[in-house]
DNA sequence: TATTGTTATACTCTATAACTATA
DNA sequence: TATAGTTATAGAGTATAACAATA
């Protein structure tokens, strides 16, 4: 299994990235998954609403470069689970005002934590310098 | 929408990851599925092919990090398209070996250069030293 | 018994169009 | 006519167990 082809796959960003992204997701997946039951979605919507309070679907697609549809689904599990509440606006009754309760709270602050941590973990593989440039990259490769 | 948690989303590197992952997939996604009807693992097999010549479906497994059901599904579908050949070994016919055709070869070649293309306008939000960290750091996350 | 590879099945995630209600 | 949000549906991607064939 010698290499014919000088084409290097481990410096292709695509696939590099999604490698990545696989492997350092894993464990929080099983986290948010196996305590909560939670999709992908529903923790991101989550921590939107935990870190702006205060939001419709239309921010939180926004903030969360989420389409529409996945957002308004994972709102909807997320109310089933009583994790958040809805408002209309009164003055705009199209949107509707998302907040999170007092249980959503709970369970975002457990998850914050378990983040916090396995962000540690992940982090622990690399230097300081490292960490910097790779955010500040990854930021970079995230604007379409 | 002012925010009230200092936990910042755009630190954690699961939700980075995966953000930069699927936006710079896009590009490349719709040339291997559009010209080719091809989805993600069955290039990535092709290029394995591509590159190491001549492989079992065990090696790819290694190689590419992927489960052998996932390489199993992928290489019957090149195999429909023509892309490659199995030859089952004559010592272990437990083993078959697979090697792209010349028509796999085409397709490869010109997939290579689309990667490449696109990899190369990826790289342009990137300096060079950027580029250099962050190949250095996914590889490192990359192992699990 | 262990290994290589296949099949069945279910779940997760994403994309798109069509729709309702309000403005 | 435009916007916020919902529903329906299909496709892409992943995970796991059970299986057949060979060693």
């Amino acid at each position: 299994m010698t290499q014919k082809d000088d084409f290097d796959l481990r410096e292709f960003l695509p696939y590099l990235l999604n490698q990545a992204a696989e492997i350092s997701s894993q464990s929080f997946q099983r986290t948010y998954k196996g305590r909560y039951g939670m999709l992908r979605t529903e923790w991101r919507v989550l921590f939107h609403l935990a870190i702006y309070e205060r939001m419709t679907a239309k921010d939180i697609c926004e903030k969360a470069i989420m389409h529409k549809t996945k957002v308004s689904r994972a709102v909807q599990r997320l109310e089933q689970r009583r994790y958040l509440q809805r408002k209309p606006d009164e003055k705009d009754r199209r949107h509707e005002w998302l907040t999170l309760t007092s249980q959503g709270r709970a369970v975002y602050e457990d998850l914050r934590a378990h983040a916090q941590q396995h962000d540690q973990v992940l982090m622990q593989k690399l230097s300081t310098e490292e960490i910097t440039v790779l955010r500040r990259a990854l930021n970079a490769l995230s604007q379409p």
